[in-house]
DNA sequence: TAGAATTGGTTAGCATACTAACCAATTTGG
DNA sequence: CCAAATTGGTTAGTATGCTAACCAATTCTA
């Protein structure tokens, strides 16, 4: 109980006022058949002005590439985006805005910049730099790896456990591993 | 372009920020068979005392109903909750913190109240009362429904869709509406 | 240069949250 | 008191995100 125990906590206020702000732009885009993670992917694109590949929409959207997967998924059927192989390198996968996308993005944008002003408007400067530069702050420190002790098994255990067994190809041989926790 | 046009928008923060600290704690929690939606249900049974129903726990959450009740379900199968009908209103179903919870919610909350501190320590009070400040005023603006124009057709509109037919029962009759949007 | 490691992408399975539509029970208004 | 509205809970279907495990391609290294 050291610090923030007023009648809401700190971690409350945080999530509620994100799921708030989701919500709302579910809600106004919705008509225009997206969501927020559809429009920060096409906006992604649209800042880059140029294709790009799986992983930096991941990288970029701060979330894992899984789930970039189905997303894209989603938003090719739409026809938001075109997927295409990279010619230089035969594992990626180059990502493109869909004419449908390049057309509308505009109006796009500009309806989560009026929510956002709509959101912070009136509020002073000086308090939204605070506040950016607190959350900015928790953050960084939320985004660091707890020091995970690994020190007997690193790479051992488990590796036998194949809880869904989904080998498509008759390959009888494990690759074993390929960790990747926290690639960054 | 009116208001955070720097390198990041302040949207992409608080969602940034947001996920890293529910990804953390999820993280925390885990070995406990626990994780935050999870935690923070317990947290309010425990706060409140006492049994609470569904519709209060979905209230306290800030999320809606139908989500808490597959919550309750993962829960009740884990034995952390019990539930059983009311006997004064035969609709409600009261929920109990079960015995595996009571003994170890102690320890649940003092992890994520580490965590709090963890992420939060060395931050000057000031500031922190300012950025909740900032984020109580911007919950509250996106919180509010957005003036829906709903002028000519109120509830008349899509009365016949049923994009999921799972009438249960045999009824061939239509009980029409219900709306309850803005509840609250 | 061959094997090991890494990297890009995918699938399966699960957790969490939503909306739309529904039933059952209770309350309310004429 | 009875019909209508409201309230508590549920199900179906979908969106979004995760981890674990995997394949294919590329890069690194001994």
């Amino acid at each position: 109980m050291s610090s923030g125990d007023n009648s809401e906590t700190f971690g409350q206020l945080l999530h509620g006022t994100a799921r708030a702000w989701r919500q709302k732009l579910d809600h106004r885009l919705k008509p225009m058949g997206l969501s927020q993670a559809k429009w920060r992917t096409l906006m992604h694109l649209s800042l880059a002005g140029d294709a790009l590949t799986q992983a930096e929409i991941a990288a970029r959207l701060g979330v894992e590439e899984p789930s970039v997967v189905t997303l894209l998924h989603r938003l090719e059927r739409e026809e938001w985006i075109t997927r295409s192989n990279s010619q230089r390198d035969r594992r990626c996968k180059m990502v493109l805005l869909g004419r449908r996308a390049q057309r509308v993005i505009g109006q796009i944008n500009s309806s989560a910049e009026t929510l956002r002003d709509e959101l912070m408007g009136g509020i002073p400067t000086s308090d939204l730099q605070t506040c950016m530069k607190v959350l900015a702050r928790i953050r960084e420190r939320a985004e660091k790896t707890d020091k995970v002790r690994s020190s007997s098994n690193a790479g051992v255990s488990r590796r036998f456990t194949r809880h869904n067994g989904h080998t498509k190809q008759g390959n009888s041989i494990l690759k074993k591993g390929t960790f990747r926790k926290g690639s960054k």
